[in-house]
This record gives C-alpha cells, structure tokens and sequence, in this order.
DNA sequence: GCGACAG
DNA sequence: ATCTTGTCGC
C-alpha cells in the first residue's frame, strides 16, 4: 500500500517556508464555546521503522474519562527534524481525525504550540490544517528561556522567546520536571494552560496526551505480536 | 564556527 | 521516539 501525503515529497527548506506562511494564520483568540469533551494525540513506533501508529484519545472534561479512540496505522517518510515534527506527524493525526466519530471540543497535542522557532509547533500546524482548537504540551523545550519553576505542583513561569511569552513551563507533579505548555490555534495562552490544569490526575503528564501515549503504544505492541491484523478496540 | 535541538 | 532492570528518592 502507498501513502502520499504532501508532505513526503517537501524539502526541509520548503517546509520552513510553509511554516513562515502558515504563522499569519494563528489565531490565538479564546475559544468561546463549551468543553464537553477534550482529545489527546500522539504517534507510536518502532526504532529503525517508517510504520507510524497514530492516535486520538477522547475524554470527557473535565471528568476525563474516555469515551472514543482510534488509530491508525501510516508509513510516515518524513523524517524527525527538530522544528519539523508536524510534517513527519500531522498526516497520520489528520487520518486518525478525520475517522474520529465524536470529535473534542479541543485537542491537545504531544509537543508544542506556538512555543516554535517560527510559532510553529504541532499543535498550530494540527490546528491550522484540521481547524480544530489546539494546544501542546510538550515533555522538554524546544525553544525559549525560563526561570526554573519551584517543585510545587502547579507552579508555573512564562517561557519567553524574542521578547514575547510563547508559553507557560508548568510543574505538574512535585519532584518531577516541569511540562512545556503552549497555545495551538483558536486558544488562549491562559485556556491552554487552565485546560492542563485541569486535566492532571496525579501523574506528571495531563491526560489526554497520557491516554493517547498508552494507546498508540497498545496499538504498536498489539501490531508487533500479531502483524497484519485488524485494529479492533 | 559552536552549541541547541519537540517526538 | 524506542531499547530495558534495577534502583534511588520522596
């Protein structure tokens, strides 16, 4: 089977391009309706491969209790540059959407925001494309400067880049180390940051994007033991 | 030129 | 990201 995206056949260059054009685009407005239901995603796969196993998780909120998920199962030819992770990622994710049956009223993603060289992160480059609210929350920096967080949970501070805040380094779990939170697109910085909030559960990582990890992982093994196989949940 | 560098 | 058992700290 073949899979083109268009993205495979892009240059690396050409995908910074794209990114200086797409940055025009970012709203980073509140989002105005309710949330119901918030979605984490992430991407599985096994060293050395190209098969990518992507996947959305869909819980209640603020509950946070899951009530659809999915996956799918890619080859993604791009490969991981930092700074371009959303062209290797994003189209498994926007497959993985599109065959969601309930789609959340907000998605977090696995890594970052706006917190991007060029404002560019996953979470904006997902929200743009698939015009969904977006936020990421990334385990380490990619760019930016901050003052360590004291270890308590929930305490934050602003994560700079040129003069301007991209995000909110955030303490989720005493002695743990702190997360990278950031807007995607139709979101605020301080929504993005009062979703995470709310979405802890005592582990370090909030859980949308915990869920989603643990599932495409599931997936991946599942596939690993029984190669071939049908996704059944 | 050197160091940094999401997943 | 993934590969892996025990182990140190709260």
């Amino acid at each position: 089977m073949e899979h083109t995206s268009l993205y495979d056949r892009m240059s690396p260059s050409e995908a910074v391009e794209l990114q200086k054009q797409l940055r025009s685009q970012i709203d980073l407005s509140p989002y105005e309706g309710d949330i119901k239901y918030i979605g984490g995603a992430d991407i599985s796969f096994n060293r050395f491969e190209t098969t990518v196993y992507a996947g959305i998780v869909v819980l209640s909120y603020p509950e946070m209790q899951v009530v659809s998920r999915v996956a799918v199962v890619e080859e993604a030819t791009f490969p991981y540059i930092s700074g371009l992770l959303a062209f290797r990622e994003v189209p498994s994710l926007l497959k993985a959407w599109q065959q969601l049956e309930l789609k959340p009223d907000v998605l977090v993603l696995d890594g970052q925001g706006i917190a991007h060289p060029r404002r560019l992160g996953i979470a904006t480059h997902f929200g743009l494309v698939a015009g969904v609210p977006t936020l990421g929350c990334g385990k380490s920096r990619l760019t930016g400067t901050f003052e360590e967080p004291d270890n308590e949970p929930l305490s934050q501070r602003p994560l700079w880049h040129q003069g301007e805040q991209i995000g909110v380094v955030l303490r989720t779990k005493r002695n743990c180390k702190p997360v990278f939170v950031s807007p995607g697109h139709h979101i605020s910085m301080e929504q993005s940051v009062q979703l995470i909030r709310n979405s802890l559960r005592g582990y370090r990582i909030p859980e949308p994007t915990r869920k989603a990890h643990l599932w495409v992982n599931e997936v991946r093994l599942q596939a690993k033991e029984a190669p071939g196989q049908q996704l059944f949940v």
